[in-house]
DNA sequence: TAGCCAAAATGAAACGATTCATTCAGGCAT
DNA sequence: ATGCCTGAATGAATCGTTTCATTTTGGCTA
């Protein structure tokens, strides 16, 4: 309650509320005699900053705010840390919102990042959001997307090829012969499913032997995989698909419980598994997945780096467009 | 840069400061036709609070803080997302800190968030926290241990019983016939994994027959039960273990992966393997995983009603220590 | 029409750290 | 002893919102 505050170190150490705020900022405007007496004051009352004063003063915080789809994706969580690396470096913290795939939340975090005047916000976009982001940078809070551009490019980002990504992963299910492939993901409004699946019918559209259906979830998660799954077993053997494209791993984890649990199908020999993310678990799935690897860490790391360049530079900075390639991963879900 | 502030709203709208400010904050005290014209401003104008200028006065941030041990493990965020949901329901926004098992990390995470004078903090502490605690409480903020008591129990705190988890993992090993029993976990300055060896030493206890070894990791990482794992695979085979309880499913999904890695062994004929948390992917493992599960949502929802509560009633209080009950949970990968 | 009352609106003070123009002290050269 | 210069210390002003004691307004009654 009875807040500790620079004036209060002040008085105890017979000093002004400048020199306090000089012993805490720039020691070496201070004589070595009198910043020992008020760092003696602020240990003395266990004076602690008030950052909202700070932050007042300052007209910005000192924090960065990510806004991404799915905290429960693993994927995601290797974003944050790659940001957090960044972010800490530069002394910075790192506020995380989860969209859940919810417009409202997306909203509201951005509200919420509003109001605290962060200094720059990631953002993986769920809905149009290029309005909020546009004002938010008219205010000087500079803004990079991630895994994600605008139509106009406007804004900086960092992603990652998802239709090549989609193209490596159809091509690669080809290459072991399969010819009924079958795309599960979704809900289609999310960028990085159509894009992979555009990949997928690109690599497929040059083998006129082969058909591509799309099975669409309402969810990138365990849970929408095994409903996937489920609607796979229920057909009659030779009207199933002989390869599942799942458009990430999460996804293909789901499927692939749900396939296991009746013992008649077998991985990868009836049906071939393939997701997306190589995720730490893919490895260890019940049959080790194959993937598409993306360079998740370096994905934050990457993005908060170029948010500081922006925001160094401001209006002049030529906004960059970093994409990363994907990588095959082959496991024993497509026959390694 | 030129930020809009209830300054200009009021010379906007034509009306006081004060006024626009009962506008936001008291909308019954103003009558109509002057809030509809105060609204028009905002919109106008673009006006967003700045929730420095509002914390300060309020002496309080509408946040509060949650420091786990690793994001990188589900259990963690499914602990963080119940929280979120419980804080969500205030109108008050988590801040995630991820210690990843560094003592500094974990004060630069308390430092932090005591400058931010934040609503309150839960924590899963990794050191001795109990003086940075003690004053973070004596300015008011309350505090809940996450998954861990203090030895005066001063705190209040939700937890889970893993000392029945470890006696419930170990009996279920021996109740399988398994005689040669091998702990993996550490390090070993970790309460949970102290509790959850102590749980199992007990029910080993009641069997003369059977013995229990520890094989100490440095982590409770996937990458460490790896490791562990090919340890157990470089020894003579009458020398190993036949069942092994790992301290938490990363490291039993990296010893899985290890023992896989040749195909000698076979899971659970050779070795029986039993985990800890039951997260999502434990079911996905390779070889479906066993494992003891904790109400992880429901442990981070409460947690922040018991803040909630401990808030409200102040130094008043009565320490509250709710404490869930693990539940066994049977898979292949001990013989299901 | 004067008087009264409740509702509405006002505006100055407060929150706490930082900044910066100004003052002060002490050392040195003339 | 005087003046000058530099490094150290000062303290009032500032950031933007909220609060609350005070004033104003308008409607109603006597």
């Amino acid at each position: 309650m009875a807040s500790i505050s620079v004036n209060d170190v002040a008085a105890a150490a017979g000093v002004s509320v400048g020199t306090v705020s000089n012993v805490l900022n720039r020691p070496e405007k201070v004589s070595p005699g009198t910043a020992a007496r008020v760092q003696a004051a602020i240990a003395d009352l266990g004076f602690v900053r008030n950052d909202a004063a700070r932050q007042l003063r300052a007209g910005r915080s000192r924090s960065l705010g990510l806004i991404v789809l799915d905290v429960a994706n693993p994927f995601f969580t290797d974003v944050a840390r790659g940001a957090e690396n960044r972010a800490a470096e530069e002394g910075l913290a790192v506020l995380l919102g989860n969209t859940d795939d919810s417009l409202a939340r997306e909203a509201a975090y951005l509200d919420l990042f509003e109001e605290q005047r962060v200094h720059g916000v990631l953002i993986s976009p769920l809905g149009d959001v290029g309005d909020r982001l546009t004002r938010l940078r008219a205010r000087g809070t500079p803004t990079v997307l991630v895994d994600r551009q605008t139509e106009d490019r406007s804004f900086s980002s960092v992603a990652v090829d998802d239709v090549a990504g989609g193209r490596l992963a159809a091509h690669h299910l080809v290459s072991i012969g399969k010819t009924r492939i079958a795309f599960v993901g979704g809900p289609i409004s999310i960028r990085q499913v159509v894009d992979r699946l555009k990949g997928a019918r690109e690599a497929v559209a040059k083998h006129p032997s082969v058909s591509l259906e799309i099975i669409e979830t309402d969810a990138l998660s365990v849970l929408a995989g095994r409903a996937a799954g489920e609607l796979v077993l229920e057909r009659a053997p030779d009207d199933r698909p002989d390869a599942i494209f799942a458009a990430n791993d999460l996804l293909a984890i789901g499927v692939l419980q749900a396939l296991n649990m009746r013992g008649e199908l077998h991985v990868p020999r009836n049906i071939a598994l393939i997701g997306y993310d190589d995720i730490a678990f893919a490895a260890a799935a019940v049959v080790p997945l194959s993937s598409i690897r993306q360079p998740s860490v370096l994905i934050g790391y990457t993005a908060v780096d170029l948010l500081l360049r922006e925001a160094a530079f401001g209006d002049t900075f030529e906004h960059e467009h970093i994409v990363f390639q994907p990588e095959l991963v082959v496991r024993e879900s497509t026959g390694a």
